[in-house]
DNA sequence: TGTCCATACTTACGACGTATGTTTAGGTTG
DNA sequence: CAACCTAAACATACGTCGTAAGTATGGACA
């Protein structure tokens, strides 16, 4: 027999802050943040789950912790792009990673106790719109308007039950014909001759609110 | 002692949808989702939580009841303003209610089995667009954006961990007091020289994105 | 007056977040 | 190498959740 200093055959892996995190964003991206429980990510991370209160002070904390990771991941404005450019790159990205961890749309954070990298990408987005020439309202107003239009729009493309074409069509189909023509006109009207159509991907909408509302933005910085 | 046809003293008042989504409405107003259990709505309602079946699927059903009652209050737009004008009164009574809900910003309803009221304030909004001129294509677009917008920003707006004046120039000292200074630069500025100015609200920034939106869409309009 | 059934109540189950208490394994010290 | 300390694991338990399944009841119509 070995000696018993050697005995467990698997060693047990350490657990800490970032792997518990890194799973918890793993389990919420598959299955959504009703999936995340702590027994289920114990067992993840071949652990019980009050284990994972050494490491995370609770549920929400841990939540948090989440969505602070996920700022972590948008690419930052550009320093060396013009602000416009800068703040599009960033906007697309930002949908991006939202997209990627739909959860994170209903997540608050940002509100409460912002993390590290939640509160640096802000800043750099704040800092972005006042090197490029806007007053310190200016950038209030415009960081306000792309964020909530982002964030909205995140929430409505999670909201929409399907995600390929082929998913859109079929689902559309259905809907269309369930639909009291009559009683929705316009509604039918726009599903027919416009999500129907074949190359329709509501992702596209977003470069069209975006634009719109940078071009608007631009037109304000220059006008004062 | 009277007849046992009149024996309760209390005669039982019989339950229906409507009084059951108008009480979960009540309840989550106040102290948001969470708050809202079958046991704790059938306390409001006088019945024990299980009565509460008979007249909703499952929980799921009932939130998504309550999204279409929140729907219902929507102001629809007017078809005697112009596009713009009924479309910002109604973005602007959305926003309201939003507030007033602010659970709704969650629920996602619309996406996967719509109520009658939201498919009629669709219908109208889209209608609305068409009417002013809009082909399909930019009434989706338009669509889109706005709502996004909205969304986006009663999201934003609920986030924030307080709603009075004084509340938010408090927290925003507290905040400021604590930031790193030589870290968040932008983000101290925007606090010291916007947010803690007397007369700041966050909720006045919602007709400054609005406004950049609707003029972007009747730029877009007036350019096809 | 008798029957039926919609609507209410009762009980029970498994899963949840987490408070509280106990065990253990890895590093430090003599 | 043995004795000890402590951080981090496990174990147990409580109250609450959504809701399945079975039971009781009272008002409407025969």
């Amino acid at each position: 027999m070995a000696s018993p200093r050697r005995a467990a055959p698997e060693a047990r892996v350490r657990l800490n802050r970032d792997r518990v995190i890194e799973a918890a964003v793993k389990l919420a991206d598959v299955g959504g943040l009703d999936a995340l429980t702590m027994r289920r990510l114990g067992e993840e991370l071949n652990v019980e789950a009050m284990s994972i209160y050494n490491h995370v002070a609770n549920k929400e904390d841990l939540i948090n912790g989440m969505a602070d990771a996920v700022f972590s991941e948008i690419e930052l404005p550009s320093h060396s792009d013009d602000w416009k450019t800068a703040i599009r790159k960033r906007s697309i990205s930002f949908r991006e990673i939202l997209a990627r961890h739909s959860w994170a749309t209903t997540v608050r954070d940002s509100g409460a106790n912002p993390g590290a990298a939640t509160l640096r990408h802000h800043d750099r987005v704040i800092g972005t719109f006042r090197n490029g020439g806007f007053s310190v309202a200016m950038a209030a107003h415009a960081f306000s308007a792309v964020d909530s239009y982002i964030y909205g729009f995140a929430m409505q493309e999670k909201s929409l039950p399907f995600t390929t074409p082929e998913e859109v069509a079929a689902m559309a189909e259905i809907m269309l014909a369930q639909l009291p023509r009559s009683e929705y006109p316009y509604l039918a009207e726009l599903t027919a001759d416009y999500v129907l159509k074949p190359g329709y991907f509501y992702g596209d909408e977003f470069l069209v609110g975006l634009d719109l509302i940078l071009d608007g933005l631009e037109a304000m910085r220059n006008a004062s």
